[in-house]
DNA sequence: TCATTAAGCATCT
DNA sequence: AGATGCTTAATGA
């Protein structure tokens, strides 16, 4: 899930290094090419990050939870990179020195760090290869067998996922239509072989899901 | 195969 | 009542 990578909770404990910053819901925390020269840590609530492509279409790339990081010390040309707060968000800005000072009194927030982007590369490395492996609608049904995989409990003869998931988010982690992405999920539930609820995923036939791997799937 | 658009329904706040 | 999310259908690339 692009979804806080390995969060950085350590960091928590130096805020007063740093300056708190509050956002409302929908507000912008970084405008496509702004430059901060800042960490964004997140203290709590949840940010967005998108890129803005050529034709000004907004790409979502990951949602930022408590102490994810975001980092805007360095910034790259062009790069469009845009962040809004998805809910009420507070969040912490460390410059380069404050960041320094931070890492003076705390080594090990190094290592955190270090692990917080290994998780984040690791992840779009693993990303880029699906793309060119599969096709979209195989995507999703791999999504779906890795949350199982990852975050899945069996009982009463099901698989359970539970975790607030939105047709729209789907779309946006795949990069499917979000319409496709209805269109398959209600062929699978008339298959009986997933379904998903407000806040969980059931599985009932996760042998089928996993042979529709291969053959891709109508709907 | 998948995207786009539009329209209608359901549910939540 | 308005916002948000889901579904279906038509059409086009």
């Amino acid at each position: 899930m692009p979804d806080t990578f390995y969060p950085v909770s350590r960091l928590k404990n130096y805020i007063h290094l740093g300056t708190k910053r509050s956002y409302s819901k929908g507000q912008a925390v970084l405008l496509p090419d702004e430059v901060l020269g800042k960490m964004i840590f997140v203290l709590s609530g949840r940010l967005n990050v998108s890129k803005i492509t050529d034709d000004g279409r907004e790409k979502f790339v990951y949602s930022a939870g408590q102490y994810c990081f975001m980092d805007r010390l360095f910034t790259f040309e062009n790069d469009h990179m845009q962040i809004v707060a998805a809910e009420d968000s507070q969040v912490c800005l460390f410059s380069k020195e404050q960041l320094l000072n931070v890492f003076a009194q705390d080594l090990e927030i190094v290592i955190d760090v270090l692990r917080h982007y290994d998780s984040k590369a690791y992840y779009f490395l693993n990303l880029s290869n699906e793309i060119n492996l599969y096709s979209p609608s195989v995507r999703l049904l791999h999504l779906f067998y890795e949350l199982c995989q990852s975050q899945g409990k069996y009982n009463n003869d099901v698989w359970e996922v539970e975790i607030q998931l939105t047709n729209r988010k789907i779309s946006e982690i795949t990069g499917l239509h979000f319409v496709t992405v209805s269109k398959i999920l209600g062929s699978l539930k008339k298959e009986n072989i997933l379904r998903k609820r407000k806040n969980k995923i059931i599985i009932y036939d996760m042998e089928k899901l996993k042979e529709l791997f291969e053959e891709g799937i109508p709907y």
